[in-house]
RNA sequence: GGGCAUGUGGCGGAAUCGGUAGACGCGCUGGAUUUAGGUUCCAGUGGGGCGACCCGUCUGAGUUCGAGUCUCAGCAUGCCCACCA
């Protein structure tokens, strides 16, 4: 039986989101004359069901859009969905489902849990990526990549997922194992497709020095991933063999120390050696067979460094010396040369790898003051004073480095060079549920795009999924076609893209979501670009959020976009949601639901909990008892506010009421805070809005103080905050908030009002307490008048027992005097 | 092993600048109201002491009139990277 004052969440949240999409009150116009914002979170995946997890990450987005709107910004703030990805072709195999109608059907249940949690979204943009109108782009620019030579097929050792039965960027391999499934990856070597990211590799780390909105732990990531590194690259030559061992070091300044040259077993040279000695090629063939199939993590990492000598000798180009050849496992043939010159004085590896095989170690580094000599008991890794270096002996490290570099670059064996440690992007993925690479391959004229005015390359349905091979290469009607050059019998490519290519271009699209003409309008792209608040989790820092700038810097490059080319000009890093001490998700199986949550305590009581216990950026514990807080909070606003919603019509908000009291005026400072902090909160983008709420309890534990008097109805200021607090509490509750509004009289939705500014006179006291301290203890609060001056101050402080008592026959030595704060006496 | 964070009551957390430590909420305790009350209202709630007081922000040093806040060292936890030559 609900008492008459009870707020009755159910009814009312559920009848104002309708009115608030058919009112369209958060439909984004290009043409609106207000500053743009754009406030984005990371495009969901269509799992099936939402968590109290999901709604921590969009209730904070929709706070951040809500107070945008408010402050007179002209707000866009989208929502779609990644809907392509290996879920649903698993669910295919396992279940027979239709990965499409799976897809769609999770979409569904999505869209309405989100709208659930009365999210402003606006609706009119919203796109999956599996739409044929989306993926359509997808292909374009694929072909534009083409074109610039920037997407290239090439036959390399790439990673195998076993399990998930595909190829799989560098990028998306986690200490050695597929980030999906956790299976150990395997090498294998493969013809795919890549996008030449690493073209970009200068770019994209100089792009972050700019991005001051961005955490510094994701852009350290960033860096880390990217791995620039300076040094020379310089060849060596090889005694007897026609071939040149080109090697890449940062440590040119201990060259004289070189005693061998480690080599890939995939570094070609060493096939041009067991030419030249067959008999190694048994010794050789055995250890490379040892490394087969391993993964590089098992190779790189969880291997002892082992190798076996090929016979051969490398002669160092600046002493003349000749030293071993060796195949081994610790270097990688996709980094810089496959090769490296062996050091062992001064390299670690080469320690570890020269002692067990019994090589020799050569000192050329000694510490500044030279007191360093061998024999090294580890190897001396720092920069310090050459020796045994011939004419660079006695020099430091840095200059010498300048020196030898020079010298190599004269004798022609040498250039300074770049490595970068980040791999191009591997796109091609071994499924059927992605977009179908259009790509056709013709005896006759090789690699050809497939023409613009034929795409999208739709992907077929009703092919079979037997978890056997890749769904497209087993459907002949699907790979068999001609060549749109020559027209002759030619191969669609079987492969389709990496989904990480759909989410790197969306946020332009939501601009010009319907265009059937282009991706997007440039003019249209370019007004609403970049988005100026992106939130997510900070599990895609080196996936999704590398590859979208540098595929966004790409559409810069060609024109597609004006402006600047990093996408993304604040980046907020979401907590975790944990629950029971874990992170909640589906797969652990400790999940709250959206809909049990909703229908038991209500939307706004959920919201105002996920924003009020910890700071955005913090992993946050859902617990059972601490939204009973939220509700109670909920209900304690309704019967503060209510009962007066009928007693005045259209209280002036724009200036302060008459106050008649202490108790007046602290209840309309109550609210002044609670709009500052809602400001500051937003404009110095920490929004650490739980601080904010907070004041909001303060606001309503006055208010209902103050309703209870028996003038309260009659009381301007209480009037004026009771008016007032649908509008701060707006972006937080928007339920309760308009349900307050609208029985206020108000006809227009609440969050198309204007947040109000805090005004300086109602935050400021008439009487204010002036702390008093003896050697920096705090021994009395005094209420004084504001500007008091010190010696008033002073005298005040020494007529209080609490201060004369510690100051007791010692000598005042100094008097620290802050104004209208603080008084600190000194005494000794 | 390297890098970056973080460390405050029983719990989540507050505390622009170095200036009243513990706002606000949960929980707990006591009281009120109710036929009843799991989501009502009020009050109290860092520890110690009868007490004017003493102790207290991971530990230890330091800077300062004054340190949760700054510096150094250590411990703990979390995340990221980890043979990248």
């Amino acid at each position: 039986m609900p008492e008459e004052r009870t707020y009755d969440f159910r009814s009312v949240e559920r009848a104002w989101q309708r009115r608030w999409e058919d009112e369209r009150i958060y439909v984004a116009r290009d043409d609106d004359p207000r500053p743009k914002y754009y406030a984005l979170e990371m495009l969901p995946y269509p799992s099936g069901d939402l968590h109290v997890g999901h709604a921590k990450n969009y209730t904070l987005g929709d706070a951040i859009a809500r107070m945008q709107r408010m402050r007179g910004y002209n707000v866009v703030h989208p929502m779609g969905w990644d809907a392509f990805g290996l879920p649903a072709e698993n669910a295919a195999i396992q279940r027979g489902a239709d990965p499409e109608t799976w897809t769609r059907s999770n979409i569904e249940n999505m869209r309405r849990q989100i709208r659930l949690m009365g999210t402003g979204y606006d609706w009119t943009r919203e796109f999956a990526t599996c739409d044929p109108s989306y993926y359509r782009w997808n292909q374009w620019f694929f072909i534009r990549l083409f074109e610039k030579g920037l997407a290239y097929k090439r036959e390399a050792p790439v990673n195998w997922c076993p399990v998930d039965r595909t190829v799989l960027a560098n990028e998306q391999v986690e200490d050695g194992k597929c980030w999906r499934c956790g299976a150990e990856v395997e090498r294998r070597n493969l013809a795919q497709w890549n996008f030449k990211i690493t073209d970009y590799a200068d770019r994209l780390l100089a792009g972050l020095d700019r991005l001051d909105g961005w955490p510094e732990r994701i852009r350290a990531m960033q860096r880390n991933w990217i791995g620039r590194s300076e040094g020379v690259t310089f060849s060596l030559d090889v005694e007897n063999v026609d071939a040149r061992i080109e090697v890449f070091t940062t440590r040119v300044d201990t060259i004289y120390g070189v005693t061998f040259v480690a080599v890939a077993p995939e570094h070609p040279v060493v096939a041009k050696i067991v030419e030249r000695f067959p008999k190694t090629r048994r010794r050789i063939e055995d250890f490379t067979a040892t490394l087969r199939g391993k993964g590089e993590l098992e190779r790189t990492q969880l291997m002892e460094k082992t190798g076996v000598p090929t016979g051969a000798y490398a002669i160092n180009p600046l002493s003349r010396e000749r030293v071993p050849i060796w195949v081994t496992n610790y270097v990688l043939a996709e980094y810089g040369t496959g090769a490296v010159m062996g050091v062992p004085a001064h390299d670690e590896r080469d320690f570890d790898f020269a002692k067990k095989h019994g090589l020799s170690i050569a000192q050329v580094i000694t510490t500044p003051d030279g007191s360093l000599r061998a024999p090294l008991a580890q190897a001396y890794v720092e920069d310090g004073k050459l020796m045994a270096s011939e004419e660079y002996s006695g020099m430091k490290s840095a200059p010498a480095r300048r020196a030898i570099a020079a010298r190599l670059e004269a004798m022609g064996r040498g250039t300074t060079t770049i490595n970068y440690r980040i791999r191009d992007w591997l796109v091609s993925r071994q499924r059927y549920w992605g977009t179908p690479i259009p790509i056709v391959s013709c005896e006759r004229d090789g690699l050809v795009p497939v023409p613009d005015d034929q795409l999208p390359v739709l992907l077929p349905r009703g092919v079979a999924f037997t978890g056997q091979g890749s769904p497209l290469a087993n459907d002949p009607a699907f790979v068999n076609t001609t060549c749109p050059r020559c027209g002759g019998p030619a191969q669609r490519d079987p492969d389709t893209m990496d989904t990480f290519v759909d989410s790197s271009w969306y946020f332009v699209r939501y601009l010009d979501p319907h265009d059937a003409k282009a991706s997007f309008d440039r003019a249209i792209a370019s007004r609403w670009m970049p988005v100026d608040q992106y939130i997510g989790g900070a599990e895609h820092a080196v996936m999704h959020l590398l590859y979208a700038r540098f595929f966004y810097k790409f559409l810069v490059d060609e024109g597609y976009v004006d402006g600047d080319d990093e996408p993304f000009t604040r980046l907020f890093n979401q907590g975790t949601l944990l629950y029971g001490g874990e992170k909640m998700s589906k797969s652990r199986g400790n999940v709250v639901g959206i809909d049990d949550t909703v229908e038991k305590y209500g939307v706004d009581a959920m919201r105002l909990f996920l924003l009020k216990a910890a700071p955005p950026e913090d992993a946050l514990e859902w617990t059972d008892e601490g939204i009973v807080g939220r509700v109670r909070f909920v209900q304690r606003v309704w019967r503060g506010a209510e009962p007066l919603a009928g007693v005045a019509r259209a209280i002036p908000l724009d200036r302060l009421p008459e106050m008649r009291g202490e108790r007046q005026r602290e209840l309309v400072r109550a609210l002044h805070v609670a709009l500052e902090s809602g400001k500051n909160e937003t404009e110095t983008r920490r929004f650490h809005y739980n601080v904010t709420t907070a004041k909001l309890d303060e606001v309503v534990n006055l208010l209902t103080a103050a309703v209870r008097e028996a003038d309260a109805a009659s009381d301007p200021a209480v009037l004026y905050v009771v008016h007032a607090l649908p509008i701060v509490l707006a972006p937080f509750a928007p339920h309760l908030a308009d349900e307050l509004w609208s029985k206020l009289g108000y006809e227009r939705s609440v969050h198309l009002e204007r947040w109000l500014d805090p005004d300086p006179q109602a935050l400021a006291t008439d009487a204010i307490t002036l702390v008093v301290q003896v050697n920096g203890k705090v021994r009395a609060r005094i209420p004084v008048a504001p500007g008091i001056a010190e010696d008033a101050a002073y005298e005040l402080a020494m007529a209080q027992s609490t201060v004369t008592a510690q100051i007791d026959g010692k000598q005042v030595r100094k008097r620290i005097f802050v104004p209208d704060k603080l008084l600190n006496i000194v005494a000794a």
